[in-house]
DNA sequence: GACATTGTGTTCGCTAACGAACAAACTTCC
DNA sequence: GGAAGTTTGTTCGTTAGCGAACACAATGTC
């Protein structure tokens, strides 16, 4: 096993951990490169990993009738991939799939639950990270019923912005168009809509955000919503 | 404090929990009616108490742009009304609103801490519930992207009828509307499709299931899907 | 420099759902 | 039995998004 030090840790999950928790687990903590694309989980299948990403970021996608998918959660260095298994359930409900590469550390279900049932600064952090992601998601469920696709878009832009830490990142129309369960045309026009009015530019896979101010404008209101509500789990 | 004899508990959540830990539980259950229409939390605010229902059932809503509001969750006896406090949080991100009368038992924050901490079936089962809640949650936002109207009605219908155990239930057609976050024009019309096609009738504010498996066919396959992962989670 | 591949832009006709407004039926209560 | 309130049914014009199909532009490859 490599060990945890050749990668510098920057998963603010492990990082809110106790001193002594931290110690323990780093020795069963394998850093990990994750590749755009790769999938984490399957739907339904068994969990054999869970993830802290360090800079890289990762979408949980539901399925509908065997086929369409659509993003539900987008986790990066505040969270963490496997929330099941902090409530005892070692299946994935959803697909977890790279949405940006980078480095993650990551355990073995085993070790988890080993280092799980023995960590209190450990459970208590998961627990909320759970808590949050359940509010990620039904903030999702609404906003999938209520705004438009240039909203949805721009709240994505911004959420992925959050956890990339730069206003600049690749992405093609077509895969976001996947996440958010619409048309390739749809994304297009969506934006081509907020590039004209130069809140962002847009060149073949490559996002850059030249307005924050009005990207947050364009977006609907889940995105602070669900900002806040992290922000305020945090200060506390 | 009335004690849990006097209403019969029906709550499979409960029902679930070793015979040692059930018994150390009875004493600090009250049993209470909660009436059609009753707010048991609003959104953001203190959890005082978890609820256990037996026989009626509790909507949970997320509001987007302060106002207009969609169902995320449907909870009866096969489970809890206060599942944050699982994870160690005391407020409700969610309103939570009964949307069929009856009985439940229920239990104070501080009761419930302390059984949570020495009942290992408890939590257990309430955190199986929990992952099963959130499945249900992300279904819902799949379904709210992807399926018209009509769909979801049918499905909403079947869920309910699994929680009253009944073919038969009240329920206005504003209400409905209400909580798949559409017109009430809408849900008009696709009522008046399913009743044209005699899978049910409805008059009034009752509705009475004429066809069972024809209403599942109407529905889109997020009633089954989810409804195959709570039997399989109970199952083993 | 020709070619395949990948990614983006545009068009078409069509449908579900929207907001608004109003009419009609049923229930309740005096 | 009549008035007030509640619930359901219907209509209007409008819009966002759908599926399908195709043209074009950028990039990588031999």
């Amino acid at each position: 096993m490599a060990g945890a030090e050749q990668v510098s840790v920057r998963n603010r999950l492990l990082a809110a951990l106790s001193r002594a928790d931290y110690r323990k687990l780093l020795p069963v903590l394998e850093p990990v490169t994750l590749a755009f694309g790769e999938i984490l989980y399957e739907s339904h299948a068994q969990i054999r990993h869970v993830y802290f990403p360090n800079d890289c970021f990762v979408s949980m996608l539901t399925t509908v009738d065997g086929g369409r998918a659509v993003e539900v959660g987008l986790i990066g260095s505040e969270g963490m991939i496997g929330v099941p298994m902090a409530l005892g359930v070692a299946v994935s409900p959803f697909r977890a799939i790279v949405q940006g590469g980078g480095t993650a550390m990551r355990m073995t279900t085993a070790n988890f639950r080993r280092s799980f049932a023995t960590s209190a600064s450990l459970k208590r952090e998961m627990f909320l990270f759970t808590h949050l992601l359940m509010i990620q998601i039904a903030q999702t469920a609404a906003c999938n019923r209520f705004h438009v696709v240039t909203q949805r878009m721009a709240r994505w832009i911004l959420m992925t912005r959050d956890r990339v830490n730069s206003s600049e990142f690749r992405i093609t129309q077509e895969f976001l168009a996947l996440m958010l369960g619409v048309r390739r045309v749809g994304v297009t026009m969506a934006m081509g809509c907020l590039r004209e009015s130069k809140v962002i530019v847009y060149r073949r896979g490559t996002i850059t955000i030249l307005d924050h101010e009005r990207l947050v404008e364009a977006a609907c209101g889940c995105y602070k919503t669900v900002k806040n509500i992290y922000a305020e789990a945090h200060a506390e």
